[in-house]
DNA sequence: TATTGTTATACTCTATAACTATA
DNA sequence: TATAGTTATAGAGTATAACAATA
């Protein structure tokens, strides 16, 4: 074990992390000057947004990697800003559901375009459509990959199954 | 403008972020755990460590995104630990030159062989030799766009040219 | 005057542990 | 006893602006 890395599989590594890193920058300028949030709080909107209905908390923590007191806080920081609810849930007195709020759709609404507008110039201009499809498989292949072998820190409160 | 992406873009994107989201994880605990150091400090170190040699602070931060105050925070940090050193430079009096110490050598080489090792088996372990290729050049394309098109943030001080 | 870097400050975010309440 | 979530606290990281020194 703990051969290094071929140069190919370096270069593959670097230049993800680079890209990964300046579009995460680029995304964060736009979404705090469009919107005024931060990119862990439009990600908790995107996942409402495309939810399109309420979900609990823990189901939130899910897919953002994130402790459950920072999804809390996080989630606070939204409901002061009037752009979702919190509510116990009718099943489950102990669940708390998260609701986006017609404010809080309006502006995902209003910051969605220019967020995709960013992505599309960064990321999609120097590509052509067999490259996207390219490296949506293999990332795609990769997720699910990651997903299946989750040795995230081993080191939260056991998740899921 | 603002036409919303293909959906082909849309799975590219949300693969990308995952991906590096999910690595980015993993690599911060596993560097946390077997070095002690955070991925900014890791990322610090290998640009010196590539270098082998001293680096100007001002050269230290490109690539790095990263306001100079906190590229100086670190930099501060790493040099409390032991593991560079700042000296102002022969030739230019204005400026710092930061260099690993043996230390920060040794600390480097001890955390690089697990940091390469989760990076292979999240990322490389479900792709043939093909795919690190592609993916290798398909993202090289991307990041020479985004290098060459900076719009970082249109918010710090002129950089460079 | 422009550039390099540091400092002071204030704020945001994050994690850990302790706690409450429900299943 | 286990699960869902919150709170308290404390620390790390970041950015902005003001600053000093050199080119």
């Amino acid at each position: 074990m703990a051969e290094p890395l071929e140069s190919g599989q370096l270069a593959a590594y670097f230049a993800l992390t680079e890209v990964g890193s300046l579009l995460q920058h680029a995304v964060e300028g736009q979404l705090r000057d469009s919107g005024g949030i931060t990119y862990v709080q439009f990600q908790i909107l995107m996942r409402l947004w495309e939810a399109n209905g309420p979900l609990r908390m823990t189901d939130l923590a899910d897919g953002i990697v994130y402790s459950r007191s920072g999804l809390t806080y996080q989630a606070a920081q939204l409901e002061k800003a009037g752009l979702v609810t919190r509510a116990p849930s009718p099943d489950d007195e102990r669940s708390t559901v998260v609701e986006l709020t017609g404010e809080g759709r309006a502006l995902v609404g209003r910051v969605l375009p220019g967020h995709v507008e960013v992505v599309r110039q960064l990321l999609f201009t120097p590509l052509d459509d067999g490259d996207v499809r390219t490296l949506g498989a293999v990332l795609g292949r990769v997720r699910d990959h990651m997903r299946a072998a989750p040795p995230r820190s081993a080191r939260s409160r056991r998740k899921r199954s």
